[in-house]
DNA sequence: TTCTATATCTTCGACATCGTCTATCTAATC
DNA sequence: GATTAGATAGACGATGTCGAAGATATAGAA
């Protein structure tokens, strides 16, 4: 109970381990979205953010201004060490349990639950 | 947003899709807390079995009497093929996320994030 | 037999945390 | 100032979790 992520507090720690250090609101948001197919909000992602770095699992660092035509400076994020470590046991707990899924039901492999 | 799983809920509904459809509420209890580690408590089990059914994912049956020393007679719960559906969507938006993860983290693999 | 003790298993109620949306605020460049 | 990209706020329903209370079966005593 204590330390356990949610569904998709572990999404957005995933994207921002395959993100490297540039990471930021918006490039995290779309890749989750690309990648579940989910409509994802912006403001979902910020809050989520915003929670895993109060937890310490995330830092951010204010990033400079770009040349680009408008826009406030981005805010990147990266992972913690702590947040690798929760990341990691959430997918560890994730794998045990579906480890010889495929044994019991037989259709699992085949229905790509996998 | 609307049918997203829960992590706990995803844990309970891949232990149901483990064991058959003789399963109950302490069966599957011990089992997720055998395979992940954390101690989990009956209750929250419980709470979420029944989330699940409200939302059609899992059936449930009231067992016979068995023939061991007390205890009320046990409530077997299946997951349902709207259940199936789920799972399998949310452990695919799971795998869609990590594929690839130990290209930009190469530490990944060794870590067991996979 | 009937009553109690006891072992299981399930239900309840409350409360913290997470998930999400919509609206609003900031700060860049043109 | 107009416009555009990005971040913050606030609210509220959904989930996660516990601890305690309720129900019901068998075993054994009276």
């Amino acid at each position: 109970m204590p330390g356990t992520l949610g569904e998709f507090e572990t999404l957005v720690l995933i994207a921002l381990a395959r993100q490297g250090s540039d990471a930021y609101g918006v490039s995290l948001c779309s890749d989750i979205a690309d990648r579940t197919g989910r409509d994802v909000s912006l403001g979902a992602v910020y809050k989520t953010l915003e929670r895993l770095e109060a937890k310490g699992l995330v830092a951010s660092r204010i990033g400079a201004p770009t040349a680009e035509r408008g826009g406030r400076r981005k805010k990147h994020f990266k992972i913690a060490a702590a947040g690798e470590r929760a990341l990691m046991d959430s997918l560890n707990a994730l794998r045990s349990m579906t480890e010889g899924l495929e044994a019991t039901l037989p259709g699992a492999k085949a229905k790509g639950w996998l």
